[in-house]
DNA sequence: TAGTTTAGCTAAATCGTTTAAGCAAATTGT
DNA sequence: ACAATTTGCTTAAACGATTTAGCTAAACTA
C-alpha cells in the first residue's frame, strides 16, 4: 500500500525527479530528454509501478480532474440517469464525478458546495434547491465554473441546462382539451423551483389559449417533504369533487407514480372515466395499461450538455453564460 | 476564487502557520495556546473566509474523506439507491463519495480501482463485475481498505455485504411449488456472478426438495450485454413450450421488467395462466395488476453495513475480513 | 540562587507533484 | 579557434496543509 512515487523512481536511477516527471507527463521530447534516457525511465516507472499520486498533482496543478455533482436526490429514477450520463461525458474529459444529494434542502446543499469547493472539484454541476441562489451568486461572483441542470434561477445569468418546461406542459394539457376534456386538474410540487412554477404556466396558458377559465379547486400543490401523503390527499380531493373532473395531469413522475398508486387502490374504476398525464415518466409506465399522456425528459443529453458546459468554462477560464433548453417528447398510451 | 490559506492568516497576525493550524483544528488548548490568541485567530480565519485545502490535507495526513464507489450501472435502480444509502452513511462519518458505473465490465471496473486510488480514496466500495477477483486479490495484499457488496467470490475472503441470494431465491420458489406449481421456469442472468448462482442454486434446490426434476429446457439463461432481446427470446420459447409452464422466474428486476413488457405487449392473456416471480423489486411492481411473488432487498442495510466496514477497516489498519449477510422479505401480490 | 518546569510559540520537514530557471558539455557556425 | 547555440539534465521553489522537535521567557522549586 505504500506506493512508489517519482523521487523513489528518480532516485534508483541517479537523476532528478524532474527529469522523471517529464518523461512521464509524454514531455521528454520538448523537454530534450535523450530516447535512451525515455526509455530508462519509463522501463523503470513500469518495473516499479508507479501510478502518480493524482492529489499532489491537483495541489500543484489546481486541476483535480473532478466535478461535484449535486442533486435533489441521486435514488430518484431521473437523477440517477442524469448522474450516469454526466459520469459517462465526463469520463471523455478524463474526468470522474464526486456526487452529494440535497433532498431539495438549501442548507444541505450549501454545505456540499463548500465540502466540494474545499475538494478542490474543478466544477459543480447542480441541480439547485430552492433558495441555493445565494450560493449560485457567490459561485458567480468567484467565477467558480458551474452549471445548473434541471432548475434554474431567473435572477441570475448562469450556465443552464434545463427543458421546455412551459411548452412542454402547454403541449400536454393542450392535447387533452383537443381530446374534449375540460375540467383538468394539476397535481403540483410547490418547491418554488423555476421548471415546476414553468409547467404551471404552461398549464395555465394552454387552458387560456382554448377558452377555458382557470379553476383553481383543480390545483393542487403538494410539498417535498409531504409528497406521500399529500399526493394522496390532493387526489382524493380532486376525485370528491362534485363535477367530475376529465383528467389529473402530475406535474412529475414521482407524483404520477404516487397518485396512480393511490387511484389503483382505492378507486381503480375512475380509470375509465378519466386521463392520467404525467410531465415526464418512469420507467414502467407503458407496461400499465392505464391509458397516460406523458413526455420523455431528453436526460442523456441534459448531461452531456452539462458536462461540456463545465469544460468550456475550465478550459477557457470564463465563458458567456449559454442557456441549453432541449425539447421534450411525448407518448400517448391508449388502450 | 483565490483562497485564504493558513499562511495568508498568520502573515496577518504575525504568528505562525503551525499556530494557527493548530487552532483551526481545535487543538488550541492540547497544544497550549492561550485563549486570547486563539480567539484572534478563530475571528481572523472568519474574517478572511478561511476554509481548509481538503487536498493539501489529504497529501500531508494521507487522508482523504473520500470513499471510492464502483458499481454496474448507477442508473440501475437497486445501484441508485444503494448509492444513495452509501452517500448517507459515508455523510455521518464524514466523507464524501466518489463513483463510478463499470456496466459489468471487468476492464472498466480495473480502470476505476486504480484512478480512485491514485485519487486517494480512503476506501473503496465495489460491487464486482465477473472477473475482477484478479484486482480485488491485489487490494487484499496491499491492504487496501474495501468491501464487496451484492457480489463477492468465494476464492478471496473479504469484507462482504450480501443478501442470502440462495434462500432468498429457494423460498420463492419453494413457494410456488407449495401453491401447486410444477413447470416452474427460471430466467436467469448468467454474467457469471455468485450472487446470480447462488440464486440459481436455490431455485434448484427447492425443485429438489420437493421431489421435481431440474428441466433444462426450462432455464433460460441472459447476458448483460443482450439483456433485452435475450429476455424476450427466453420468454418467447418458453411460452411456446408443448406442455404449459406454471411459472417464470426472474433472476432480478430488470429481466422482470423486460419480461413482462414482453408479455404484456404480445401475450398478455397468458398471465392469466402462469404465474411471475422475480427476485426482487421495481418501485411499481405493485401498481401492475398482475399476479406477482417477488423479494425486496434491504437496500439500505446493505449501503449502511458497506460503509461501516470501509470505517472500521480505516480505523484500524487491518480487521479480520468479515461477512454480512442480510435476508431479503417477500411479497406476494394476488389480485 | 540555580535548576527545573511550564506556557506559549516557531522553524523546518514532509506529503508528491510541477515548473521556472539555470548550468555544463557538446555541437555548430564562421 | 572562439563565440554562440543546442543538448541534456538539475536545482530549487511552490502548492497548502500537518507535525515533530525545539526554543525562549516566565514561573516554580528547593
Amino acid at each position: 500500500m505504500k506506493k512508489v512515487s517519482l523521487e523513489d523512481i528518480s532516485k534508483e536511477l541517479g537523476v532528478s525527479k524532474t527529469l522523471v516527471s517529464f518523461v512521464m507527463n509524454g514531455r521528454a521530447k520538448e523537454k530534450r530528454i535523450s530516447e535512451e534516457m525515455t526509455e530508462k525511465v519509463l522501463a523503470k516507472a513500469k518495473e516499479m509501478g508507479y501510478k502518480a499520486n493524482y492529489l499532489a498533482r491537483a495541489l500543484r496543478t489546481g486541476k483535480s480532474n473532478t466535478l461535484g455533482l449535486i442533486m435533489a436526490d441521486i435514488s430518484n429514477a431521473f437523477f440517477a440517469k442524469l448522474a450516469r450520463s454526466i459520469e459517462n461525458e465526463a469520463n471523455e474529459f478524463g474526468y470522474n464525478v464526486i456526487f452529494g444529494s440535497s433532498d431539495e434542502d438549501s442548507i444541505k446543499s450549501g454545505k456540499l458546495i463548500e465540502v466540494f469547493k474545499n475538494k478542490k472539484v474543478d466544477g459543480l454541476i447542480i441541480c439547485p434547491a430552492m433558495g441555493d441562489i445565494k450560493y449560485i451568486k457567490r459561485l458567480q461572483k468567484e467565477k467558480y465554473p458551474y452549471v445548473l441542470v434541471d432548475r434554474y434561477f431567473a435572477d441570475v445569468k448562469s450556465n443552464v441546462v434545463v427543458v421546455n418546461n412551459q411548452i412542454g406542459s402547454y403541449e400536454i394539457v393542450n392535447d387533452q382539451v383537443k381530446q374534449g376534456k375540460k375540467k383538468i386538474a394539476m397535481v403540483n410540487f410547490n418547491v418554488g423551483l423555476i421548471n415546476m412554477d414553468d409547467r404551471f404556466i404552461g398549464y395555465k396558458e394552454a387552458l387560456k389559449a382554448n377558452g377555458l377559465e382557470l379553476d383553481h379547486s383543480l390545483v393542487k400543490n403538494v410539498s417535498f417533504r409531504g409528497m406521500e401523503n399529500e399526493t394522496e390527499l390532493a387526489v382524493k380531493e380532486l376525485l370528491e369533487q362534485k363535477d367530475r373532473i376529465d383528467t389529473i395531469y402530475f406535474s412529475n413522475n414521482q407524483l404520477a407514480f404516487l397518485g396512480l398508486k393511490y387511484i389503483i387502490k382505492n378507486n381503480k374504476s375512475v380509470l375509465d372515466k378519466i386521463n392520467i398525464c404525467s410531465f415526464d415518466s418512469f420507467a414502467v409506465m407503458d407496461l400499465m395499461e392505464i391509458p397516460m399522456v406523458y413526455g420523455t425528459q431528453p436526460i442523456k443529453e441534459l448531461g452531456k450538455h452539462a458536462v461540456d458546459l463545465i469544460m468550456k468554462q475550465i478550459d477557457s477560464d470564463t465563458i458567456q453564460p449559454q442557456e441549453v433548453v432541449l425539447p421534450i417528447s411525448y407518448s400517448k398510451k391508449m388502450i
